[in-house]
DNA sequence: GTCTAAAATGGAACCGGTTCCAATGATATT
DNA sequence: AATATCATTGGAACCGGTTCCATTTTAGAC
């Protein structure tokens, strides 16, 4: 591998001359720009990575953290955030939470220790798998944080999420309009941020609507396709009717559907069913799933934005409007 | 951020001694040991990665290119190439290729270089997006690669395929033992290996039990719902009848029962409708999904431990055994 | 107590970039 | 022609580790 050294030496220059070619800051005057230019053609020149960055302390890495890393939407999302990092020539590596931080919490902080030791210029933690607390203690002795699809105070100028508890109104809203008045539902995790936010926004609407749900008719789910399937299976064994079921993601939805139609009843002229989400998938289930897209990319752009801002002292505009929307396909129906 | 000269000054000792505390390497009397793994204690010390590439040149991170990164089933399977590198410390960049290279392939072989420009110690090639001479080309100037779920001849040592044919046959064989005879296929991208291998296999089945299946079958996919779903509906616009549909993957098959049943039809009394793949969801379908499970994770770790023992000199067991798995659920039935 | 081999240690040199400053050269001003 | 100003340039010093060698210390043998 030829070095800034061998460059300029074969161009007949200093390797300051070089450097500033390489950098394009500085001045260089016309004439050596093209002997350098050429002798780097000559010798394939590429810059040492290490040896750059040693000097710049940066490693033009940021890392992601979080069990949501995972699913369909997630991987979307992922995409959307390389392709804000690669302008820049930075690339994102991540620490997988999911595989360890449900059942175990210090596998989880080794995870994400694994991002700062490798010295990730920052990170992005996705989901609300870490403490309040710890979160603050990271924030504290490494600043260069943004959180998504998690609240924590304090530092709400770095946060990211979304409203969940008002989309949950909205879902609840939803069924009500269109007449439903027995509804169950299948919630996602109540520990984590989103889980908890939504089904309160939901019950809310119900409350506002004077409609009671019995304790019975809500299952704690996981988001897992598993336990869409076993919710409603439960559900279904209760003594209590109903015409309309609310999930808290759309596996789940998916899942609860499957169910429900290997009982041998019909979605959605027995029981209308409502995800949350938006997959891919959504629109070629049978039927056709009625859900809520929530702005991930957008919020992950944000994140994204205000982190490289951070970094690498940046001004990238930071566009903060999550806008919940409807989408309205054929698992729900007019009752 | 102390500095290993720091450590030495504050634990009364040279940087030598710090840096052989440091790797294990070289003998340190435990006196002095305690001494300086106090002063890193006391100075929270954390080496600098940078420093440490400049010298190893090493920077512990391996790439990983291709467009099937995507998807529930990649992953997964990226999961574990991640918990097989962790022990290692060794970190995994992206660099995705679907966003650019089904359309577009000097943005593909771009976001490849980033890559290499990034330095990476090694790069797993997943998929055959890239001409096997470009392959050949690369592996000639950037030695430390493997590729993942394609064949490249000449570097066959590199390669971890799975055997598509036998899959696509053993698939064909089971819908024939089930009595089908009239049967339809939704296929994968024969332009892709994988694609291609299968479908021949698939269609050698029928061959060898004497079974013909029309022209107007034949419906060439992408893997997609979308082309799932138009895939089924183009084939039962078709005046031919079948009993069987065979899907390239178990997102097509999805899609496609979506579309069947949309259209009143029934799967699997109408219509019975085999899979590929085994992705999660396919155990909560409705119904659930036939299909066979391919030892992606298998493939993936194999082709990983090949490369870093490549790359750092190790000497890893890589077990290269890639059995096909045809997983019976209910959308198949016995004529 | 002396001698020898092995263990332990310090520190200079190095990895390959960037930065900065002093020196040189070119152009404009008077 | 002399001087001021600014563009251009070379190269030493530096970033923070690792490596290697010369030197010192220790342990073991007699």
């Amino acid at each position: 591998m030829a070095t800034i050294r061998d460059v300029a030496k074969l161009a007949g220059v200093g390797v300051g001359t070089v450097s500033r070619v390489l950098s394009g800051k500085g001045s260089v005057s016309s004439k050596t720009l093209l002997k350098v230019n050429h002798a780097m053609e000559v010798l394939s020149f590429k810059p040492n990575i290490a040896a750059r960055s040693l000097v710049s302390k940066k490693i033009n890495t940021i890392g992601i953290w979080g069990t949501e890393t995972s699913g369909e939407i997630n991987r979307n999302t992922l995409r959307k955030i390389e392709s804000e990092l690669k302008p820049f020539d930075v690339h994102l590596i991540f620490s997988d939470g999911e595989l360890n931080s449900k059942q175990n919490p210090s596998a989880a902080r080794d995870s994400f220790d694994s991002l700062i030791n490798k010295g990730c210029d920052g990170i992005i933690i996705w989901g609300s798998d870490l403490p309040a607390r710890e979160i603050l203690q990271i924030e504290n002795e490494f600043s260069d944080i943004t959180l998504l699809n998690n609240r924590v105070e304090l530092i709400d100028d770095k946060c990211f999420y979304f409203d969940h508890y008002q989309a949950g109104y909205v879902c609840g809203q939803y069924l009500i309009d269109k007449g439903h008045r027995d509804i169950a539902c299948i919630t996602g995790w109540f520990k984590v941020y989103d889980g908890n936010q939504r089904h309160q926004g939901f019950m809310n609407a119900m409350n506002d609507n004077h409609v009671d749900i019995p304790e019975e008719l809500i299952f704690e789910g996981d988001y897992t396709f598993k336990k869409g399937y076993e919710g409603a299976l439960d559900l279904l064994k209760q003594d209590k009717p109903f015409t309309a079921l609310f999930c808290g993601n759309d596996q789940s939805a998916m899942s609860a559907i499957a169910a429900i139609t290997g009982k041998g009843l019909d979605v959605p002229n027995d029981i209308s069913v409502m995800g949350y989400d938006d997959m891919n998938i959504a629109t070629y289930t049978s039927p056709p799933l009625t859900t809520v897209r929530i702005p991930f990319n957008r919020m992950a752009v944000a994140a994204t934005r205000r982190l490289l801002n951070g970094c690498y002292d940046l001004d990238l505009k930071v566009d903060c409007d999550f806008p919940v929307e409807l989408i309205e396909r054929k698992s729900v129906i007019n009752l």
